[in-house]
DNA sequence: CATGCTTCTGTGAGCGTTCACAGTAGAGAA
DNA sequence: TTCTCTACTGTGAACGCTCACAGAAGCATG
């Protein structure tokens, strides 16, 4: 592309008219801006005067030039992006990121990979440097773009544990497998015994960690698992629904669902209402998100919240760790109960 | 902050090299790499080879460093965000954006103003001279960061007519004033004569637009103007609850309704529901967006489609423009009538 | 007085590009 | 031939910064 410069801007002040304005050389300046070990109270206050006066902002290509770093890093989209946009949980997790980053003072691409051209290209502007780290938004299944980042040694981040990535890649989750039991727990201290469950996507860890959580919790409370209970959903609507009516086909007699997303529970909610089946008095319901849905329509939804503004939080400060030169860490963050009015 | 290298990645190839590989100098690889003209084909197939085997990637920094551009943009939001990020349109928009510079291989950074602190630093860092240009979600309020941007010659382009920005702002926005007309027209060929209407914000110009498109459309049809039969709202599904309820008592004749968005529908229509009209042999509803709100709940919802794709594509074309050197544009673009259920 | 140490400061080099300019070769015209 | 013009190519300088190094000043120690 071309992009000529525009009449309006003029020449911004460089370190060598603040050197000069505080009567000291760049070197100073230079120290002054980057942690200002060795240098004067005296030199610093003047340097910081000049700045003030002249209005100076580090010219970030020239440094990023010398440095070879770009204090900026990326936020990657790997997945097909309508899913994700109009998640809430995403959003939260982008304005997160976002905000963290700020405080950081690193600015945050973003980058969406949605066809095998923009995979390709936004692989190598990240393999090329231009970003020092990337924050990623996968899931599923095992990610190229992801795997040849992580083999190009790029500091990378995930949200959610990744899939077929080995054990050398960060990532920030959230405690799926003691929320799972945290809401069983309540389900069953309700005193319901029939305890059923729609299961997320059994090839995404967070589907098997809260199917996980559920049998684990019923084992301790020594409620035998009953498999005609146990239903499996990709945590849409409407697989909600019909996950619903297979459970009420399979065991009529279920007091109380489990459900593992909340836009699932939007959908167990209608076919039981469809059904005559009185929530909760009937049948109790779980979700898990706490996003919008739990309260968007019918019965309040109890729910398991998952911490996105500190997963947000902790993917950014364990990305700006690793770029700092630590080693890869795994974050996981507890969840919480929400009580509404669906169990 | 502080970054510093980590180990695992190697030096990336240099136009030196590219060029050494080519048996050219810089100079020619320069030429090819930008525009190619007075290149000889032979030089630049060899370049080009050069530059495969290499995998060569131009370094932005040094290229920025000395053209003065950063060939990136800013997405600018400047209200408060949990508004934005939850509104469906907002993402398709940020969405759009995105994908649109992606192809002209401009990256975009997410940019969030809420607070006073973050507002000064986004500045400085705009008018630094570290995006080219700006891509301006803001609304209502004249926006002071908006102004200091455009005074500082920044390349701005709002997406919606912005207030108080003076004319000398590029902006996109939908055709609200034709979008409304076309739905009271639809709406009066129902052979509904009492068509009410729920507004947006007035202190917008979406909600003046559709409020004025609303009253055209009526005069064009020599349907008299009721004062009563017209009630504000502020876009949100509780504001058109309560809109519709002053409507019912207002003017309990009403047949048709106008409602400025679809999430004050959703609330129209719940309030339509329990005070007991049947949508649409009742009361027909019309909404405005096309968003996902449009199709959640009750019948679905005939609505006035926005082109978001569209919107956010000539965002990215008017700002390039700009950033190019030409003058600021304002772009109107025709919206869609969708009809459904409800009207 | 020399020596060393610590604290502070200035200077030159260089990061990887683009840009302006100078220069070359070949073709065509005078 | 000689001159001009076009098509192409190479080179040095510059962009604004950081980094390494050299050096100065102050102070204590030998």
């Amino acid at each position: 592309m071309t992009m000529s410069n525009t009449g309006g801007r003029r020449r911004p002040p460089t370190i060598h008219d603040v050197a000069r304005e505080a009567g000291v050389s760049r070197g100073t300046v230079s120290r002054v801006l980057n942690g200002g070990h060795y240098v004067s109270p005296a030199a610093e206050e003047a340097v910081n005067a000049a700045i003030r006066k002249t209005g100076y902002v580090v010219n970030r290509h020239a440094r990023s030039l010398i440095t070879g770093r770009s204090d900026s890093v990326g936020f990657l989209l790997t997945e097909p992006q309508e899913r994700f946009f109009e998640d809430p949980n995403f959003n939260v997790l982008l304005r997160g990121c976002t905000q963290a980053l700020a405080a950081h003072d690193v600015p945050l691409l973003l980058m969406l990979a949605g066809t095998k051209d923009e995979r390709r290209r936004i692989t190598r502007y990240i393999t090329a440097g231009h970003v020092d780290g990337v924050l990623l938004v996968s899931s599923h299944s095992g990610d190229p773009v992801a795997e040849e980042l992580r083999a190009a040694g790029v500091p990378l981040v995930a949200c959610g544990k990744p899939i077929g990535l080995g054990s050398k890649v960060s990532y920030v989750a959230a405690d799926d497998r003691d929320g799972a039991r945290e809401m069983v727990r309540h389900l069953l201290s309700l005193g319901r015994r029939r305890v059923g469950m729609v299961t997320g996507p059994l090839d995404t860890p967070g589907g098997v960690e809260r199917l996980a959580g559920y049998k684990e919790e019923l084992a301790e409370a020594g409620v035998a698992f009953d498999e005609r209970l146990v239903v499996s959903g990709d945590y849409s609507r409407a697989s909600g629904e019909a996950g619903a009516e297979r459970l009420l086909a399979q065991a009529p007699d279920v007091d109380a669902v489990f459900v593992a997303s909340d836009l699932m529970a939007q959908g167990v909610l209608a076919t039981l209402q469809r059904a005559g089946r009185r929530v909760p008095e009937d049948v109790a319901v779980g979700g898990f998100d706490d996003s919008p849905a739990a309260v968007a329509a019918g019965p309040q939804l109890t729910t398991i919240r998952q911490p996105w503004d500190r997963i947000s939080a902790e993917m950014v400060r364990v990305l700006l760790a690793q770029i700092g030169g630590e080693d890869p860490a795994a974050v996981i963050l507890p969840t919480e109960l929400v009580r509404r009015d669906s169990a």
